[in-house]
DNA sequence: TAAGCAAATGCACTATGAGTCACGTTTTGT
DNA sequence: ACAAAACGTGACTCATAGTGCATTTGCTTA
């Protein structure tokens, strides 16, 4: 499975659990509302930097906390 | 502590553990060997898909176990 | 019907990462 | 000391990441 949709699914996941508007997670991860949104979709090839920026800082859990779960488990 | 940097000691460190070269690294990652000394030097914002060849095809290991070391544990 | 919100999409634009090069410096082996 | 291998750096082009606005679709409630 791609990479990107993993990501995309993730966030969702997390977004969801937390209640959280795309808007309100972009506004809190500080990018724009529509980038968040393509993430979202699995269409985007985003840096570290901005990921960073939306695990840590909008959905407010550690990198490690993020990527631990199945889906990230195994290479490929 | 900046990502780039936390991402760049935790390349170093599994690429050593493995007795790879930056060169032999690039060749299995997909990768230019300058490519890679940069991300290794912390001075690359690189993304998902890149660091994931990195990681996955590179150092043969899951982006949680990649991840699974404390520099990640915590936000910020 | 309509109003209101969230999600999704399209377009035009700017900023920056990907990928490579030439070259320089440091380390390793003999 | 010397050569060869490994590592480091700055600059460059080109593709795309990322921004901002407008519009649309879908869902819910009145």
């Amino acid at each position: 499975m791609d990479i990107k949709l993993k990501i995309a699914q993730r966030i969702k996941e997390l977004r969801e659990q937390r209640g959280l508007t795309q808007e309100a997670l972009a506004y809190k991860s500080d990018v724009d509302r529509t980038y968040m949104n393509h993430v979202e979709k699995g269409k985007r090839n985003i840096s570290i930097i901005n990921l960073e920026k939306i695990i840590v800082n909008g959905l407010e859990v550690s990198l490690l906390e993020f990527f631990n779960v199945k889906v990230f488990e195994n290479g490929k």
